[in-house]
DNA sequence: GATGAGGGTTTGTTTTTCCAACTTAAAGGA
DNA sequence: TCCTTTAAGTTGGAAAAACAAACCCTCATC
């Protein structure tokens, strides 16, 4: 799915240049559940074999998962989320949510995420500094990349 | 890019079906900085005008985007954010700070997002119930779907 | 010694993507 | 009037990616 480059500098589509193809965000989902194994992952996901495998490679490249040995005779090996891969739950956690709102309207979802706190995990974009969930009537965006601004290149 | 039809029953899978396709995330990023016009898609996306072409229907028609006249004569059309599309920019500023903090380390980020409270937007992901920050070992995932547990298809 | 599990690779076909050129409709200038 | 430009796409053919099924290799077990 997702650009290899994109003419506008941004971090997004750096981002999905790594986990935006077709499935690696489903990888990534599975292994976040501990699910991590080369045939689990082709049934829960549903990727072609051989694309999972490209998949894999990419995400291990990039540090995003490591291949772990989980047994030496025979070699057998897992797939597990590093720190990096971790830290894109969020990713997932408002993909699920905007699912769950829009897609399903709330009712018969078919995950529902426990929070530590005891409630069902809803997630809210915070803003770090003040603690208030984010609108998009509060957000500024100010390029900063030379020859950009809001609208496109400067010098077009 | 995105899965069609995912084996598990996920709504992070539905979602990435409408939006996870190549360019469609960027298609977005461009409609919630206002640039809604066909030729400033194409330059800022990268995206062929022919793909571009068929993602802005499918958000159109997945009620992501809406397609509005902005002059009669000539006929000349703009697409912007729904108020779904506006609710799907936290999964951007996810993938944002992401990239800012994994494949720049903070510094010289192209792009800067002021938030009204007057800081530099740092989207933290918090629980609703409880206001926490969201941190994956506070999380546990209860399966709802019949014939799915955590590991898979419970008869496979 | 046959069977099966796990983790892939190979091969050939079908879909998508990509790119460049073309279209349509009108405005603006020479 | 004719020429060029802008905007928003569509079309056609070549290149790349995805897909499905079969195959391979290493062991373990029956």
């Amino acid at each position: 799915m997702a650009a290899t480059k994109d003419p506008r500098p941004c971090s997004i589509a750096d981002t999905l240049a790594l986990v935006g193809e077709k499935y690696s965000l489903l990888v990534l989902r599975e292994v976040c559940l501990g699910n991590g194994r080369f045939d689990q992952l082709v049934r829960n996901t549903g990727a072609p074999r051989d694309i999972l495998s490209a998949r894999l490679r990419r995400l291990v490249e990039a540090g995003i998962l490591t291949k772990r040995l989980y047994s030496e005779r025979p070699q057998r090996f897992e797939y597990r989320p590093t720190q990096a891969g971790l830290e894109l739950e969020p990713v997932l956690m408002t993909l699920k949510e905007w699912g769950d709102r829009h897609l399903r309207k709330g009712a018969d979802l078919p995950m529902v995420v426990e929070h530590s706190c005891g409630g069902e995990l809803v997630p809210v974009v915070t803003c770090k500094a003040c603690g208030d969930p984010v609108r998009h009537e509060d957000l500024t965006a100010h390029p900063q990349a030379p020859g950009w601004n809001l609208a496109g290149p400067t010098a077009a």
